[in-house]
DNA sequence: GGCAATACTTCGTGATATGATGTATTACGC
DNA sequence: GCGTAATACATCATATCACGAAGTATTGCC
């Protein structure tokens, strides 16, 4: 897609992915491959963009001889996709404005 | 509202504003308002790049003694337009993915 | 004369997505 | 036992881009 139009699906996306309980980085990106596809230095730069903003927690784990870390969303983090569905609105308002033909 | 969600919008949005006829900057920014802000430096530099990729042409004339450039949509611009509702529709489905209700 | 509105331009900056590249382990096929 | 794919995370350099700030210049109103 676009790649402009999605960039400010991208942080939410991620919070959402984590939404329903703790995962990696590297689940995250198979999870969210149907909807949205990201390279891996994407999401790391993401995740760790959200966790300086204290939306995510961290956990590292070792997993099969793996690092693993694993990240969990906090209230600041489910505050930010509630906030984003405030801020949808305003993006549909957009949207008719675009489409919307020419009389 | 997000400043990130928005830019995907921009460019389309500066095209939808000049489809139904001729307009100019000033002009644009002030159609626009209602539905989404933007400041001149950022308008006049999409305008720069929307007609480096021949989706609008330009036409300076003077107008009161004051310079505009008039611009008009290409049919590339048009077909922008198209495009953007094609990937609304993955739009639509990473909003899925973010707003649906953890079961 | 001063200020707001009109109208376009240029410059510097900060944010950011991404490709390329690297490290390291496990698991599977041959 | 060897190569390859999958798993898992990290770093760096780069290109794009929106934006604020500041500038130029005219018209019109008080």
């Amino acid at each position: 897609m676009d790649g402009q139009l999605k960039r400010g699906l991208l942080d939410v996306s991620v919070l959402a992915a984590i939404k329903d309980g703790e995962s990696y980085g590297y689940k995250i990106i198979k999870d969210m491959k149907p909807y949205l596809e990201m390279s891996e230095s994407t999401l790391y730069t993401i995740l760790k963009r959200l966790e300086a903003a204290k939306m995510l927690t961290v956990r590292a784990a070792e997993h099969c001889g793996r690092l693993r870390k694993y990240y969990n969303i906090t209230r600041a983090g489910l505050s930010r996709i509630e906030a984003f569905k405030e801020e949808w609105r305003e993006v549909m308002s957009i949207y008719k404005f675009v489409t919307k033909e020419t009389l």
